[in-house]
DNA sequence: AAAATTGTTCATTTTCAATTGAACAAAACA
DNA sequence: TGTTTTGTTCAATTGAAAATGAACAATTTT
């Protein structure tokens, strides 16, 4: 059917989707944070399939992720059997989770390889004269740096 | 045919590969990257399809991206036809080139979308009562906060 | 001028993650 | 107890982005 969305949640579901989009997560988490975002009461999970014309399943993965995140709060409504929603106000979480889950690990991760590599690149030489390790001496510092600067970031961002 | 890549080359490209796609960005530019990181000697188009065996047409591409950024840089090689091209130190710029074309649009283009919702959802009452409006302020400062921000991480990268 | 070399373009194919929807489970209700 | 409601799971499908490779252009060599 086709779904039925005001100006305002049109909006929204706009601007959440190309957010979450930049940091490599699915439309359609997007899509659910967005609806929720502007809706002044809880959602349920068929309201959500309804409104936004998507599947079951979606719907279901994508509401078991964001409330993984916290960037939802499940809200009990007296006489309801269904699981309700609201948007938390932290967005923060979700840039949070692309943090801890995409760029931390790769850059924990990141230093040992660089360690490998400059072993493999030693040939017993002049150093000064092995650029490739002088490349990847150069590379260490700087993702040293960069693992250094994230939790800054977070902090910074969380601070809302 | 099977490409011949030594243990660092292989260690390299796979460190770039990962790198590239945490900011969204084609495996092949990584593949490449990598390569040419931990290459003492200029390479060429036609060296590095042979190496890492793909397409004459994504090596095109690929190396072409990575001379817009900068992240490679054409060098000519007397009596060779050929374009060279060696890795750039920089590595920072192609995260430069993230925040500028996927982060930054987003972040400049968002600050309007949010005063539009804004209109959208001011229904003329009590803004205490308005729980959407109050999520779209909170989030405006957020995002301003997270725009002005931008500059800072970039500069403190870029000091390699 | 013909042939070979170097590189680009872009329509087609491939790949892989996101989405779907049917089957299933669990709980509440009649 | 059987039925309805609510929600999850996962094999199959879809869609979007990347990779391919053939056709083409430009330049150099013979």
């Amino acid at each position: 059917m086709v779904s039925q969305l005001s100006k305002l949640e049109a909006e929204s579901i706009d601007y959440f989707v190309s957010f979450v989009q930049v940091l490599g997560l699915p439309k359609s988490i997007g899509q659910i944070y967005g609806l929720m975002f502007v809706s002044s009461d809880p959602l349920a999970m068929d309201q959500v399939v309804e409104k936004l014309d998507i599947s079951k399943g979606s719907a279901s993965q994508g509401l078991a992720t964001l409330k993984g995140l916290g960037a939802i709060l499940p809200i009990h409504i007296e006489g309801d059997r269904r699981e309700h929603f609201v948007a938390d106000l932290q967005v923060s979480r979700i840039v949070n989770h692309f943090f801890e889950e995409k760029l931390e690990p790769r850059l924990s991760n990141g230093e040992g390889r660089l360690d490998r590599m400059a072993q493999l690149a030693d040939d017993g030489g002049d150093p000064k004269e092995n650029e490739p390790l002088n490349r990847i001496v150069a590379l260490k510092k700087w993702q040293k740096r960069g693992r250094k600067s994230i939790p800054l970031i977070k902090r910074f961002l969380k601070s809302s």
